[in-house]
DNA sequence: ATCGCTGAATTGTTGAACAATCCGACATTT
DNA sequence: AAATGTCGGATTGTTCAACAATTCAGCGAT
């Protein structure tokens, strides 16, 4: 390990932000980090969705006091990773019957309205570029590339609207998501399929069939929708 | 005053919520009713953007800890109804230049998605009395029962999604456009204007006529936005 | 088997304490 | 006079310890 015994990460530049020269101005609260920590534990599916969480174990782990865990479990709650149950305790959150297609729902909402606002040249090659990195993954086999990659496409689609809310509501949606289908993200061809599929939404835009993309999409996010029923129980 | 001297209002029963005999089964958390209260001030116009919340003067006027005013916070600022400067406080949220645009961008999205997956015949039927309620609060000249008419309607028709989610985005908008237009509301014939627009958009989702509602919807949401950055700079 | 009790464990909340940080006022320098 | 530097007060960020309230599992009584 590069810092402490056990506990939190840098606190400046977190794991995967490498790169960039300059700090941070205001380093994150102790809070915020816990609640990152623990977003990549419940991503990373070391937390099983139904776990409980109790405050003084999670604080001891992390070095943190009781009170600052509690801050993070209401970030986090507000987010729907956790469920808070009044005096019972937070449980990672888990799958009812509905939420696959609650979330679905959202997501056909702002995906499709955004695909369907067209975007600016930069924000479309964002998309292509997501697009690309999902064929140069697939080429390596590397599934958990075309994973992200798959999120990533999704992303760049909202990020058309140029809407911060509509960005963070869909980094929600997509943790949320990552919590749930961890475990069918090892199929290997689960996303493969839809490389072809996102390489023709994305034709459709640049070529400014928005409509016609935005079809595409619909259709693509309902067979998404079935198929992940299909693996989950329901 | 019924309870204390001062601080929160009744536990169980909140101020608007009378009339249900049944009690609650779990009291809401202190820190939840704080964050109440400061959601009725916020919406209220109590609080105007830009004003900074000290978190001893909350604690104290509440009558409870500092904690637990920080927890209420917690809440407040992942609905964007305050923001958080770091070591420096937190602050009534204000509105950006970009932000009126930002949050239509959000309603176009949700609202019309959701008029145009139809819904179940008693959805329809909240969105119909919503328009009613708007009616009977315009013949008595009941601005206020006109404004929150006018965002029942807009909520009836989000609820038609069936979508948990969708929902409480919805609230949040609808708190966030309370704070910031809190002003323009108390102007006579703001929304007496949409009365019409909304009885049509209601028709024609009662005919069935998806695509026109939307459109319809869409139309209405991009004149409401014009209308709001007219009144406000910009 | 059902009910009620009891006790351990955990949460909800408080109050106090301290370090870190920010901000304004004042002093210093050029 | 303007820019810079320094200091002190005020507020936030965080911790800690304590206690009340609540849940839950186990146990015993009916």
């Amino acid at each position: 390990m590069a810092s402490s015994d056990e506990g939190l990460r840098d606190p400046v530049n977190g794991v995967g932000r490498g790169g960039s020269a300059r700090r941070r101005v205001a380093v994150p609260s102790v809070a915020e980090r816990v609640a990152d920590e623990l977003r990549y534990q419940l991503a990373e599916g070391m937390l099983v969705p139904g776990t409980r969480l109790t405050e003084a174990a999670i604080a001891e782990e992390l070095g943190v006091s009781r009170n600052t865990v509690r801050e993070a479990f209401a970030e986090l709650a507000s987010e729907r990773l956790v469920v808070r149950h009044p005096n019972r305790g937070v449980f990672v959150a888990t799958l009812e019957a509905g939420d696959i297609h609650d979330v679905y729902t959202v997501r056909r909402a702002i995906e499709v309205s955004a695909i369907r606002g067209g975007g600016t040249p930069e924000g479309i090659a964002a998309v292509r570029a997501a697009v690309e990195e999902g064929k140069r993954a697939a080429a390596v086999e590397d599934n958990e590339g075309l994973g992200s990659a798959n999120q990533h496409f999704h992303g760049a689609i909202v990020a058309l609207a140029g809407s911060r809310r509509l960005d963070t509501i869909m980094s929600h949606v997509l943790a949320e998501m990552r919590l749930f289908f961890h475990k069918a993200s090892v199929d290997a061809h689960f996303y493969s399929g839809y490389l072809t599929e996102n390489d023709e939404i994305c034709s459709a835009l640049e070529a400014g069939k928005l409509d016609r993309a935005g079809e595409l999409l619909h259709a693509y996010l309902d067979r998404s929708e079935a198929q992940q029923r299909a693996v989950h129980g329901e």
